[in-house]
DNA sequence: ACAAAAGTGTTGGGAATACACCCATGA
DNA sequence: TCATGGGTGTATTCCCAACACTTTTGT
């Protein structure tokens, strides 16, 4: 059949916001910019999408190609189409965002990428309009863990209570209750109490848990309230 | 500076997925298909993006083509992307949600178009993967609405409280109790009551109320919970 | 023994639900 | 006068936030 001759045609690349938390900290994955213009900054791991391929299969191929990892939690984000966001060409990207757990995956990733995990605090300017999208990505994750236990993609399969806390507390910027917090993550029957313990935080050390992935998936769309209203 | 000239380029259009409410009911608006392959179809309206032109602008421009309407609420959705979704040429889509209210907007819209407001539980099946971004939006206002008063972009300037829960019932597909809802709504402070009444729903009349600007802008992002949880 | 973090219970207030009756009007 | 939809109030439950002390253990 005929093509659309009359339209013309942009390049779609994919950029990933890769968050991952070590136990501590909630961190920020980005590259060291290979190509021209720009090249050497700081900047998130994208690529172009290749002929017939579809734009989240290139998003996880290009997290792959970073991390080694599949089967991440990705979601799309948005679409960041201003007409010169690239300088070098009309660049039409989608923007994913991805929760990593990073102690669970101890593979060297910045040889070939320089890539480095950044305290989200202390995240550099990065090129083009990838400012933006790590600001709509934290946005989002607000968003969504307000409402669905979306965070627990971040903690490896044993974790602690006080971590997934302080996760909660560095996503929101807030201070949250122990008591309140943990009656609160009890009630949703996601936990699971492991007999031994996390020594590393403290000498009394911290109870592992895992998630109950049967609960998991049930509850993943129904809506909970992790976050006190003022 | 070089182009990236080793990259693919593809189509990109834009589909608008627009929700009305007349009063009593949401429907979908839908146009028939102008152009090969499966002319004269039900769809969604969209258009390709023009050189230059930002993704959301295309789509306020596509909208505009179609209704006349400027600065109506509008959010992306999100991207369609399968390879082979349009069967003539790989065509990238970026889905955009409007909200709109039928009733101060008294165009003539089928003659160009040929569009046509349909009932949202009689919407027929549509081209490509329509099908799939009218319920992505389904999704996403339901999602929405849940937390934030956007539902009122449906309606007019005035609008009577059966109405509003007329809405919220139909979004939700579920029966809300009168004197709750009201109770919850009047607690916002968004509304502003009216001298008059609407007597077109029933004998008695119902009272009209008009948006409070002010309080509707502040309140927007903060989080409301309209929809009973069971 | 003491420092440092983990873990535990109670209580009061506010919000959400469930629920039934009166009101205004046109036909 | 009656049928129809609009509008109102209360009792109860449940959830949430506020709050302080004990436990464990390594040094």
């Amino acid at each position: 059949m005929a093509k659309y001759s009359a339209q013309h045609r942009v390049l779609i690349a994919v950029d990933c916001i890769i968050f991952g938390f070590d136990g501590a900290e909630l961190k920020l994955l980005v590259v060291q910019r290979a190509l021209e213009p720009q090249i050497g900054n700081w900047s998130l791991m994208g690529g172009f999408i290749e002929e017939g391929e579809d734009p989240n299969d290139a998003a996880s191929r290009v997290l792959y190609k970073l991390t080694g990892l599949k089967d991440v939690y990705m979601e799309q984000l948005s679409v960041f189409g201003r007409p010169n966001r690239d300088p070098v060409e009309r660049t039409i990207s989608v923007a994913y965002s991805a929760l990593i757990n990073i102690k669970e995956y101890e593979t060297q990733l910045s040889d070939a990428y320089r890539a480095e995990w950044i305290p989200l605090k202390d995240v550099p300017a990065l090129i083009f309009d990838h400012d933006e999208m790590v600001a709509a990505a934290k946005v989002h994750l607000r968003y969504k863990a307000a409402l669905h236990p979306v965070l627990f993609e971040l903690l490896p399969e044993k974790f602690t209570i006080p971590q997934i806390m302080a996760l909660y507390e560095q996503v929101y910027n807030v201070e949250l209750d122990k008591r309140n917090f943990m009656r609160k993550l009890r009630s949703t029957g996601l936990l699971v109490k492991q007999a031994d313990k996390d020594k590393e935080g403290s000498r009394k050390g911290a109870f592992y848990y895992k998630l109950d992935q049967e609960t998991y998936k049930d509850k993943f769309s129904s809506f909970l309230h992790f976050i006190p209203q003022p």
